[in-house]
DNA sequence: TTAAGTGCAAAATCTTTGCAAATGT
DNA sequence: ACATTTGCAAAGATTTTGCACTTAA
């Protein structure tokens, strides 16, 4: 289903390079948020890593992935789960990073519940990171 | 009141140095927490940027101040507000990213409301950062 | 053809490490 | 006096910038 990625490009304007398209794949392959770090192994050899710098931070702006950064303050990456625009993200999920795998999974399914904030702060984005143990790993122990 | 920065070192078996007594005065000072950048400006003649770093850590193995991760994945320090213990850290309370003035604050007083994980995954840290206009910024516009 | 995107080199930051000198107990 | 802690210098890592070359449209 190659057509996936041209769709999504096209839509956003941005030119169907080997790069992107390398970059698409391995995120959407993937069931996790992939760290940066991480993506940089995997891509070493097809794409100059200053490359996937501009890459991510122009997917990210366009709204075709969103950035979690986990609990070491390294940044993960995800394709948009639902409808992000450019405008507005809408990544309001749970995320919870494994201290052992070290895996950011997107619990697109757990939504984050209410809370009140004080009088005169308002939000408009909501990041909910849970770390801990997942349930790969806590099976192998 | 000097002491109180004096009694909090010997509990934790830290000299009583100069430094050390620096960057707990700014974190203290301030009821939201501060980020490294920040902190590096303010002691930028007194403390030594590696000697910072050194502290930061030390104190935060302890207990005595813990790491907020902004959205931008910039670590945020604030003295532990409650029992903080070098074996367990309770800050489990929101925080709150200004995007216009970058403030962090600590809202202790909003606790995080409970969710449910999927089987067989178990979290032992919540992290839930809000980012928006806060009070005091949106005065000003 | 030409504007957008890439890759390399190099600068600018940020973070860690090693070690001698200084300091608190 | 002795173990800790500091400050400097230097290594390592990360992120950004500039610019010539390449490529998709």
């Amino acid at each position: 289903m190659q057509g996936k990625f041209d769709q999504l490009l096209e839509k956003h304007k941005l030119k169907k390079t080997a790069p992107r398209f390398s970059v698409l794949e391995v995120l959407s392959s993937r069931d996790v948020a992939t760290s940066q770090p991480n993506l940089e192994e995997i891509l070493g050899k097809e794409v100059d890593r200053v490359t996937l710098y501009r890459i991510l931070k122009t997917f990210e702006e366009k709204g075709i992935i969103h950035k979690i950064i986990d609990a070491n303050g390294t940044a993960n990456y995800a394709v948009c789960h639902s409808s992000c625009t450019e405008h507005q993200h809408r990544d309001e999920h749970l995320h919870f990073n494994c201290t052992v795998c070290k895996k950011v999974y997107c619990l697109n399914d757990v939504h984050i519940p209410a809370f009140n904030l004080p009088e005169g702060f308002e939000a408009s984005t909501i990041n909910l990171v849970a770390s801990g143990v997942c349930q790969a790993c806590k099976a192998q122990l």
